[in-house]
DNA sequence: ACAGAGTCTGACCGATCGGTCAGCTACCGT
DNA sequence: ACGGTAGCTGACCGATCGGTCAGACTCTGT
């Protein structure tokens, strides 16, 4: 008996184990996470998501691929286009979306992109990374390096890591008593601030 | 026939070992660490490690309460001094010798401290980033906290992390070709102008 | 020369891992 | 009414995990 018989159970079954394992691989790591937990979170049986997906591996790559697209597509434009102010202003404000829209996969392969080398989705990311670095670090000085690295690092682990950090034991009244949209701004501005001299204070 | 005999041997063994482990924690993982791996690393049987340490946690409480009780002393003085431009440039300082001098111990916490919870040594340190977060959040802005919190995890990540990420595949053309000093000099910068407004450009 | 402590190791244990396989059930086209 | 297939599961497999244990080797004090 289906909770939602509108949906093709292929599909439904799919998503639901592959949201599960991305939490708990987000959470808790690739490596800790058995394929029995990812089961018992969608409410399925391990030979279940061994019937979904071909292997642990295989359900990485599912849970991880769409957010590491929507990266390349946004490095890959960043890279080509011009360095004007506006073309940065332009990629800070989707770089944030792409934070806020896919928390638990950018946790993920920030976390663990360095201990999962070998798995070609991370490979892929790790890739986009690199040439999003090249793109920063040609022709410039150790301190433009040091301050596209301190915002973006930064921004990433403050928002995803730092969520998750004190979300579970205590509801915190941090970060997440803002809406979204608050938070979005503000680190709109502080990135703005640290990338773009002339639009800052 | 030991390579240094100079050393006393139980502690010299007990050093590589938390060494070797604190490595392995750092890039591969905790979880997805074995045992039979540090022994290999540092030379030894899968039974000296459990002879030296009497657990894998054990193991990896020794190998990160050096670094823990540092922060923990830096973030105390922190939390209990005043806010002044002139207490916060300290406080800068500090914490990126700290990175700088326990990068292995800091990447471990940062990318793991959330997935490690319940472990005592780690729950310490969970616990010193949350009275800094404490005494960072209350009375500041959302603009002021995410200007500490980008700051602080932006410096942590990319030096940390950002090093080890590119250091294995390819010798980088990155920071890693830079002196630690100027590298501690560019962060320190960066850091500055984010969080002492006075003081920046 | 001998006793004893300290260091180290191989053999072994139960538990759990990722993964395979045969079979069960429910639905669908004919 | 019935054969086929898609979805799902329990039983099972070899490998590896963290951890135990009895013994071997070395060094030291007497």
């Amino acid at each position: 008996m289906p909770t939602d018989a509108t949906l093709p159970a292929r599909a439904r079954a799919g998503d639901e184990l592959r949201q599960a394992a991305l939490e708990q691989f987000a959470t808790v790591g690739f490596a800790a996470t058995s394929l029995q937990q990812i089961a018992d979170h969608a409410g399925y049986s391990k030979s279940s998501v061994l019937y979904h997906y071909a292997s642990k591996e295989a359900l990485l790559e599912a849970a991880t691929t769409p957010a590491i697209e929507k990266l390349e597509v946004l490095v890959a434009e960043f890279a080509a286009g011009r360095r004007s102010d506006a073309a940065r202003g332009a990629f800070i404000a989707r770089f944030v979306d792409l934070l806020l829209g896919e928390r638990l996969a950018v946790h993920l392969f920030v976390s663990q992109g360095h201990s999962l080398r070998g798995i070609p989705a991370i490979e892929r990311g790790n890739a986009a990374i690199r040439v999003l670095a090249d793109a920063i670090c040609t022709g410039a000085s150790l301190a433009e390096q040091m301050r596209f690295g301190v915002a973006l690092a930064g921004a990433t682990y403050a928002l995803v890591a730092g969520a998750t950090f004190f979300d579970d034991d205590e509801m915190s009244q941090l970060v997440t008593s803002y809406s979204d949209d608050d938070v979005r701004a503000a680190l709109i501005d502080v990135l703005t601030e640290l990338l773009i001299p002339a639009a800052g204070r």
